[in-house]
DNA sequence: CAACGTCGTGTGAACGGTCACACGGCGCGG
DNA sequence: CCGCGCCGTGTGACCGTTCACACGACGTTG
């Protein structure tokens, strides 16, 4: 009985006026806070907002300014810790510049599947889009439906279409591989994430390019599907024949498989084999070898997207694609080439 | 030159029943798939539709309707494993059903904070509100503000306030402590997550009954931060007094922190000291050893918390606090008590 | 002292939909 | 043959805000 709030419909900008005493006009001057106001009339307005707990309809506001202050995030394994570590930075620098976010998630990557989700986007009149999402089909269905507003692109360097924003995954790979090369290793295995993932393509990019530069023997690298599972079962069975020293895996998880099987099997990790991995995420540095990996700034990412797609809103202009450099963190996975 | 499209407003309902050659209601039927309409009628109106490519206006007919279509999703470090996965099944049960999500992340609990993201929520006015920040001082918040929409609340089991939707932390935290202690371990210790958070109490509790009811000497657990790098420190700290078994982690992270620092300390897991985590992240099963743990299901979770939501929405009746069953998954971080 | 710019404020229309209601035509029962 | 109900469709009002423009008062300038 106390709380009974029977329909009562919420206070409008009318409401407010009234109570001010003032035009609906001038409560809208004062919520954009419009130069030309007298200061006494500002505060009258604003203690009655207070009072009564006005709020502004968004609905109102973005039909008639044709402006859905939305910033739509297209994300592939949004659970995953690198996406989900720059969707936080995204939504706190879109809150911040007063946007929101609206967020979906494709769990299989084939066409009509982005195409559904990068509808139920646009219907919500976003103005403007990031998409997290690195596979090179994506980014085609992307271009194909060109859509209407400025975009940006995560993870997917080496694939510069003027939109990008991403750690450089080739660099980040050349760096892993060099470092296995340094420490005088020649048989360097890749085990690379899934073919269609441009993440998953510069990394392999990188590490060929070390390693035909340091004139060591190429091989075959291996297509994975970023699981520990399946850098597991793919441990298994490359230690069926001991013909490498070291592995860059294309991500932590697979490295941590990868080096389940070798236990499992009796190889010592480095002392038998060597493993690198990528991303560094929270839990790589208490792996059983503490795992030496690349790290990606991935809140930066997120950030900086975010900043770019808000300044080409506002100034019109489009900045280019961004580059950011990855680091090497050293641990205890790696060690010298046996003998 | 070619896709100019320079300002060309987008076509709306009126645009659409001029070239269908009926009026607006029309059109308006047709999209909201009213009943009675010709179906020549209808064909015709969806052929121009497609034809010119007409989006309804989300904007307005939230305005019109005065109804969103908007959930609200409040979360706490919402780039962690279980959080990340539950708002995946969120949004795709949302979407599915017409919905769309608005995300926010709060990265401190103080009030402020708190306040602050339910303002921001709430001033898109969102029709019902997830929350996934388990730390009590959320739901006080929450009751204090008294939102005017349906909630939920995730992950926040023994606070039974009508509206939470959880796997059964207690039981979880039971069903791991009774699994060490049927393995003949008397001294087990509780590595738990921080104070405030209702699913560390929750674990801790659980951990405590089992305990006492098997009669088994309670010790005061240490009241850790979630990450792996805690699990270490308190590790290398607790491994000074070798005077236990067993160790029952608040979650896997801490878990393989803890392990870590045993390796380093020369003490075998589960050979002198037995651990089982709970949460069972992806990367559990190829921990070293593999690591016995609890699983809680957070997709499902996600799942039925969007659905008790619309049920309330819907139907108005408001749906009852639902507790999942957890898991053991045993694997082998676990033996019997040495002796 | 008239003309003009500036300040602070108000009025009408528009944004793109939905809702409530009205209306003509047609089949059917009394 | 008239009245009634139903089917399919149209008309006007309204949701809450901003935009374009107008307007009165006042100070300044020629």
């Amino acid at each position: 009985m106390s709380a009974e709030q029977e329909k009562v419909r919420a206070p409008n900008i009318r409401d407010v006026a009234r109570l001010a005493g003032v035009s609906y006009q001038t409560v809208s001057r004062v919520l954009n806070d419009s130069p030309s106001i007298k200061p006494s009339t500002r505060q009258r307005v604003l203690d009655i907002i207070q009072e009564v707990g006005y709020r502004p309809n968004a609905a109102a506001r973005a039909l008639v300014t044709s402006r859905s202050r939305t910033i739509g995030v297209l994300a592939a394994h949004m659970a995953h810790y690198g996406p989900a570590t720059s969707v936080t930075a995204i939504e706190e620098a879109a809150r911040e510049a007063g946007y929101r976010l609206s967020i979906t998630n494709i769990s299989t990557t084939d066409y009509p599947s982005i195409r559904s989700a990068l509808d139920y986007l646009m219907s919500q009149s976003i103005e403007a889009l990031v998409v997290i999402a690195p596979q090179v089909r994506v980014f085609d269905a992307i271009r194909e439906l060109s859509i209407g507003v400025p975009f940006v692109t995560l993870e997917s360097s080496g694939r510069d279409n003027g939109h990008s924003m991403s750690v450089d995954q080739v660099l980040g790979a050349r760096l892993a591989t060099r470092h296995l090369i340094e420490q005088g290793h020649t048989e360097i295995m890749h085990i690379s994430g899934p073919q269609d993932w441009i993440e998953a393509e510069a990394r392999m990019q990188g590490y060929l390019q070390e390693v035909t530069e340091a004139e060591v023997r190429t091989r075959a690298p291996i297509l994975g599907d970023w699981t520990a599972s399946f850098g597991y079962r793919a441990g298994l069975e490359l230690l069926r024949f001991r013909d490498f020293t070291a592995v860059f895996a294309g991500n932590d998880q697979m490295a941590l498989g990868f080096i389940h099987a070798c236990r499992e099997l009796g190889v010592d990790v480095p002392g038998d084999v060597s493993v690198v991995g990528f991303d560094d995420i929270p839990e790589a540095a208490h792996f059983f070898p503490p795992l030496t990996t690349v790290r990606q700034n991935f809140t930066e990412i997120g950030r900086r997207s975010i900043e770019l797609l808000l300044g080409e809103l506002r100034g019109g202009g489009h900045a280019d694609s961004q580059l950011i450099a990855p680091e090497l963190v050293v641990r205890q996975s790696v060690a010298g080439a046996p003998s």
